[in-house]
DNA sequence: CTATTTTTCCATCAAATGATGGAAAAATAG
DNA sequence: CTATTTTTCCATCATTTGATGGAAAAATAG
């Protein structure tokens, strides 16, 4: 039988996927104790009891929400990792900062969780696994930082946490950011991503990497 | 009047500093409603009321904390500037990553507690000014990043940013990072630092960089 | 030592919040 | 259409949590 999670992802116009959606922002906003179930009941436009009809325990629909995110991520990873395949590694990572760039912004609460994933407590601990090993595995070897998957040394999963860091920050500190250089959404993303390739191309990609494969 | 924070920094073993000390590491453990007062005044060993009596209520007690931990940063930062004023680029980059990451990773809860306040909304409003605009002006100062302090153009806060938020993403996420790369506090440290100047390092100072004043 | 002030804690309150039972309503099956 | 299942909501409960009054204790002043 279909998990709650499974139901919703099938079902997107379904009240169990309007909760998740909205349980997915608020969380994201305001992170675990700062999200009450009531705030994401009145969001999605239904009665609280409604909400633990669908998702049982605040805890257990937190659960999901992370399971969502993560699995949308990786998704969208494997997509951008068939976009870039073959090409040489500048063009790779350029192209690949461009899409996570606009993805993340189409979605920030996806940054948000895992930002608080990464750096928050919770009263009640129960860890939801969230795949970053794999998923910082999987963006090595797209970028072409590893050979083997299997593989991976932890100076290259360092690596790849640094770019995935600094994605996160600068699309969860939109706010925050944005107000300080008081420009525009759109002139804001731009000089994230160029920022990022500034930051991260001469690294990775620049004349004085290794340019290639290492283990 | 002294406020009770200047009291607080003036006398480091009074009960007042000990609550805010307490208040520190839980406020950046848990952020600002994962915490609870009782949680502080358990840690400090003090009754609740008497943590009521010397901050008043639970928001004050947070915009103390911030204000506390922006204060400490700042000190920090003049002191990592007047090392390396006077050095080439890259020597100056290369003590500042040293410095900063020995210093918050002695000190986590900055960390936790900057990117809570980039990152976290909080049901009351009540914002902190935080001074990370001077902060910001500062480094890209010191750095030599640009000639004058009033005048930091947009992408040169930008690239400061960059700096700060992947320090403070290894810093708070240590716990997990850690466990994801399963080695000893020493070495991720160290292996911190490695990350954080493969990264920085070229990009500023690389010799494809302008390795000087920009306006 | 005595009076005053400061500090601490116990008891308690009010509001917010997670959670549930059960009736009504809506949807589905036959 | 009727019976059954699924879904929704109202009312309510128990716990947590922010916050306070007031008495006791400790510290300070005279």
């Amino acid at each position: 039988m279909p998990s709650p999670l499974e139901k919703a992802r099938r079902d997107p116009d379904s009240t169990k996927a309007r909760i998740l959606k909205k349980a997915r922002t608020i969380f994201g906003e305001y992170g675990f104790h700062g999200a009450t179930t009531r705030m994401i009941a009145d969001e999605a436009g239904i009665d609280i009891s409604t909400l633990y009809y669908h998702w049982g325990e605040k805890g257990d629909l937190y659960e999901a929400v992370v399971i969502d995110i993560s699995t949308d991520l990786q998704q969208k990873l494997a997509e951008v990792e068939s976009i870039v395949r073959g090409r040489p590694l500048a063009e790779r990572m350029d192209i690949a900062i461009d899409c996570m760039t606009d993805y993340l912004f189409e979605h920030p609460e996806i940054s948000n969780l895992v930002l608080f994933r990464y750096f928050a407590k919770t009263r009640d601990e129960s860890l939801v696994d969230f795949r970053v090993p794999e998923v910082v595995s999987d963006i090595a070897r797209s970028m072409g930082l590893c050979k083997d998957k299997k593989r991976v040394p932890n100076i290259v999963k360092m690596h790849v946490l640094a770019m995935m860091n600094a994605i996160h920050s600068f699309v969860s500190g939109e706010s925050f950011f944005r107000s300080m250089l008081d420009i525009q959404r759109d002139e804001y993303v731009s000089m994230v991503k160029e920022t990022l390739k500034f930051i991260l191309l001469p690294a990775f990609a620049g004349p004085a990497s290794k340019k290639g494969i290492q283990d």
